[in-house]
DNA sequence: CGAATACTTAACAAAAAGGTTAAATATTGA
DNA sequence: TCAATATTTAACCTTTTTGTTAAGTATTCG
């Protein structure tokens, strides 16, 4: 495992963590705010100790952290260790072909329509 | 799998791919130019048909494409669904803490730097 | 042609991943 | 205290991953 500063680096660990379609749906539920473990089991169709072990996978890569509160168990994001993947990819996006840059502006650009959308809706809740 | 223009987006089978050492480091060696199967596994103490399913491994998630070129068969680099990979944590990197934008930056200016010894050194090769 | 080269496929084994149910633990609240 | 709630651990099973060696398939070259 490589350290960089005081960010640990375990790209295995990480991009392993990201393969799994639950365990990126976790992190999209996160990004929305903190959650217990029964509410990031919720969407999955899964029992619940197949979830604890998705959430020990995201804490082994670093992009979870747990807090007791109670019975509870609240869940954060880490968002550190997505940075190290973000940088490899980065480091790699100049030496690839310009077709990478050209693909990245797309999804910048749809990400940006879609948070027009998005506060669009906002205003009808 | 889902389908985003003509680009093929499985980020199971891209981050799944980008999750084991020996193909990010094939990545990282076609992104210098293409080569062919031997050169791509000379650098890992494995043998010839484990490289061989890596390299199946890599074609399955898009990222590689192989030529039949006399007995020898030539590989290159298909950044477009690494553009995938990108765009999924370009995507979260703007709901995540700008601890993540900070984190960035210092990879970008790393990369800088690193760029800047390499012009250094290739000045005495 | 026939040997060497560059790979792939087949068959196998060990380990890791992902899921299940049942049982254990800890906390809350009636 | 006792039952319900939230979550983890244990034990187990199946599938996937990663590696191995041995054998097969093309292609080149003397």
């Amino acid at each position: 495992m490589v350290k960089r500063g005081t960010v640990a680096l375990d790209l295995d660990a990480i991009f392993s963590a990201l393969s799994h379609p639950i365990r990126r749906a976790m992190l999209e539920q996160l990004a929305g705010g903190d959650a217990t473990v029964s509410e990031l089991a919720r969407p999955h169709g899964v029992s619940l100790p197949a979830i604890s072990r998705h959430l020990r996978v995201l804490e082994g890569a670093g992009l979870l952290k747990e807090e007791p509160d109670g019975r509870v168990r609240r869940c954060q994001i880490d968002a550190a260790p997505l940075s190290a993947a973000f940088g490899w990819l980065t480091r790699y996006r100049v030496l690839w072909e310009d077709r990478f840059a050209r693909l990245a502006e797309h999804f910048e650009e749809t990400r940006k329509k879609e948070r027009k959308e998005e506060r669009k809706h906002a205003h009808n809740r």
